[in-house]
This record gives structure tokens, sequence and C-alpha cells, in this order.
DNA sequence: TAAAATCAAACAAACGTTTGAACTATTTTT
DNA sequence: AAAAATAGTTCAAACGTTTGTTTGATTTTA
């Protein structure tokens, strides 16, 4: 007799605990995550993942239905909350200091942490630069958030009435120091791999994002202050 | 009879100019740069390619050898020299507004340039999170010499003997804001395309990179003040 | 006419996916 | 409590496509 695969959807696959999963489903999802992240979606194949997992390939399609569904899980599931990530440095009472190091920390706890959290974190960066889909989705719902929560920090550590083209340009230089982290691993290790391994190291390289970030927002603020000179100046 | 393919090898591929290679051989190389920026090489097929190029899909080996060959030419190819970027920032009489005007234009020019050079430098953009083995040459040949060529630049403006992990620190978040132009493209389009769309936005953010480029560097040379007067009043 | 270039067709290999039987664990029936 | 039935899981094998590549004939060029 045919039997229905518990092929598990977004509203139920996120109630289970970790541990009401069976075995061999977490035991894909995870080498998923980590081949998927080494080598795109493409590149890599449900024969790899089931050899590398140690299971039958049948059971790539029997838990997730097929290769795409394997890739959605393993990049939705591992993830917690936007909100989150939002929380740490969007919370009205902090000083301008405290919410670029909540925002930094967002980018260098996933380093420091287990194996996991790195390859979650880097298949995000990965989908950037190889839009599969669940990209655009991924904008709308955790990068479009964290970026009008840092604007407004900055709009009100700034002290303007509104959010204009050169807050967006100075929030994306800021994000960028941390998104490139992830994005030039390669180039990182290759040329000066000491500055990002072992947690101290990392612990001094978010001491510096937060510092050139100040900085940046701090000329950002004089170029305003001088530019709105001139205009007055001329009228 | 059997004929020789007219397969390019490095030494006799760089030497031709365009206009003496056959025309199908430039629609090809074309075509697949496209494709391989936008899809990356193993989400690209051969038969995309050659129905895209509206040539034969023989072509492909008679002109590059396969799918590597001809992979590896849209990769080298179509590019200068990297000595050509290293000249605009690391001439010894620039400024270091000048110098960082060079550095950065070397991101900028690319996206308000033709298409050609924009898919040039998304492809090997791409290869930062997409090693295909070219790449670990590439920041040998590329990266390497225009980064160390960053650092003297930063060494002599902020007048220290030695290049240390904190220099190398600032010369990679410094570099982070012109890749993220290319690895956020998604991003910037989604969130804030103005600020990368016209002549006149490229030329906004250029100077904006040179504003936060430089506070960066001031701030790092007030750091290390401060650090020095610290290490000395404790000694 | 001989070399170069183009073509439709076919190649083996690898791809994602499906099948149906075999096995295990759990539940139901006797 | 033992047996039977059912549901859940695993497996080797094969499915039809698509992959990159090659062939050998044909057309174009010089």
């Amino acid at each position: 007799m045919k039997t229905n695969p518990p092929v598990m959807h977004k509203e139920n696959a996120t109630q289970l605990a970790e541990k009401d999963l069976p075995q061999p489903r977490q035991k894909i999802l995870l080498t998923a995550l980590e081949l998927f992240a080494a080598q795109g979606f493409a590149g890599t194949t449900v024969r790899q993942i089931a050899n590398k997992a140690e299971v039958n390939i049948s059971a790539i399609s029997y838990y997730f239905g097929d290769k795409a569904g394997l890739y959605q899980a393993a990049f939705i599931e591992p993830m917690g909350s936007p909100k989150d990530d939002i929380a740490l440095f969007n919370a009205p009472e902090l000083s301008l200091e405290q919410a670029l190091n909540g925002l930094f920390s967002g980018f260098i706890e996933p380093l420091k942490q287990n194996e996991l959290a790195k390859l979650c974190t880097r298949l995000h960066m990965r989908e950037m630069v190889e839009p599969t889909g669940l990209w655009a989705q991924e904008i709308d719902n955790g990068i479009t958030p964290c970026h009008q929560a840092l604007l407004v920090v900055l709009q009100q550590h700034l002290n303007i009435s509104v959010i204009d083209d050169d807050l967006q340009r100075l929030a994306m230089c800021v994000v960028a120091m941390g998104v490139h982290l992830f994005v030039g691993r390669d180039v990182i290790e290759k040329i000066c791999p000491q500055i990002t391994q072992g947690e101290d190291a990392l612990k001094i390289m978010q001491q510096r994002l937060v510092l050139f970030a100040m900085s940046m927002i701090e000329a950002e603020s004089q170029r305003r202050l001088a530019s709105r000179e001139i205009h007055n100046a001329s009228t």
C-alpha cells in the first residue's frame, strides 16, 4: 500500500522541535545546508547530499518532496526569526555605539559560533549573487526590515526629519563592511586570515567595524552641516 | 577530412585583436559572459549559450574546447591588465583623496560604462562566493596586488612603519564598500535603486565612498594615537 | 579544390525523480 | 499475550531528461 510521505510544509515544519524530527531528515538537512552553502544550488547534486548524509537517494524526495523543497528547508528552517536580529540594535534606549555593536554582532557572532550558524549565514550571503527566487522573498522578510530599522537609528542619531538618498548611501556603506566578512571570506583567508580567526580577533574586528561606522556617521553629519551652511549662505 | 579546431590557448588568445576574432566566437564569448555572470557556471548550460548566441552547439567545443574553456575565456579575455587598476591609485604623488578616488572609480566606472564591463566585474564578484578554481588564481594575480597597493597607500598616509593587522582591517573595510556595490546589487535595486542609477547618482556615490573611507582612515589614525598614548603612559 | 566553418544528429554519462518491494515499528484484532 | 494488520521507513533499481561532448556529412570560404 502507498504511504503518504511526511513531506513537511511550512506550517507544521517549524512547529516541531528538532528532536522530534526523524534522524535521517535532520542529517539530510544539515548536509544539504553544508553543500548548498559551499557549491550553490545548481552545483550540488542530490546524490552528493545523499552520499555524504549516508542515506538513500529517495529519502530526499521522501522527506522534502524534491531538490527545491530541500533547498527551501535548508534555507529557512535553521534560521531564527529576523525580529531577533532587529531587536539587537533597534531598541530606542540604545546609544549609537550600542546600536552599531548590536548590528555588527549579527555578522560577527555567526563567525565565532557553531558551524551551523556559519553555514546558514553563508548560504544567505550566497543568495545575494545567485538569486534562486527565495532571495527576493528573503529581501522582503529579512533584509528590508533590518535595513529600515538601521535607517531609523541613523536618522535619529543624525537628527534629520526625513530618510533621504544620502542616508540610504550611508546605511549601505555601513552594512557593506559586515556583508564583506562573508562575501569576501576567500580573499580574507588568503590575504589576512588572522583578522577573522579566533574569538579575540573577531572581538577586535567588531570594535573596528563600530569605530569605522561611527566615523562614517560623523562624517555624514559634518557633510550635512557644511552642505546646509552653503545652502543658507547662497539664499 | 578532419580539421584542427582553432581552440584558443592563453598565449595566442590575448595576442589577437578583437576584430580579428571570428564573429561567432565573439558572439559566444559575450553571451557566455552574460549568462555565466547571471547564473553561475553550474547554473548555465552550453545549450543555453548556443541558443542565445544563435550558433550551433558544437561551435562551443569548436572554438573553446569545452565548457570550462569557454568559462575561462569569458573570465579572462575581456579583462584588462590588473596593473591598469593599480596605477589609478598607486601613483606616489597622489593625495589620499585622489588615491581613494582612483580606487573607487575602479568599482564605479564599470557601473556606468558599457554593459560588457559591468558583466565582467559581476562575474569576478560572483567568483568570490562560488570559487571555480580560477578564483584562487584571480586572487593571486588581480586582488592581492591591488590590496597590497592599497595597504601601502594607507601605510604612507597613516605614517606608520609596518603593515599590521589593524591596517589590514582598515583596508578590508574600505574595499568592502566598493565590493558591496556589486555583491549587494539586488538588495540595492530593491531598497534604494536610485543611489546607483544614472551617472550623476554614481558620481555622488563615489564622493560618499571617498568621504567615508577618509573618515575611516582618520578614525584609525586617531585610534592609533590614543592607543600609543595609553601605552606610553603605562610604561 | 582544399581548408575552414557550420550543421543535425547522436553519444555516454549524470541529472532529478519514481517505483515497488522489503523491512521495522506501532497499532489492532483475536 | 500472540497474531495479524497497518503505517512508517529504507532500499536497490530503473525511469525519462538533460547534461557536455563528439561525430560525420554538408556548406561556405578562399
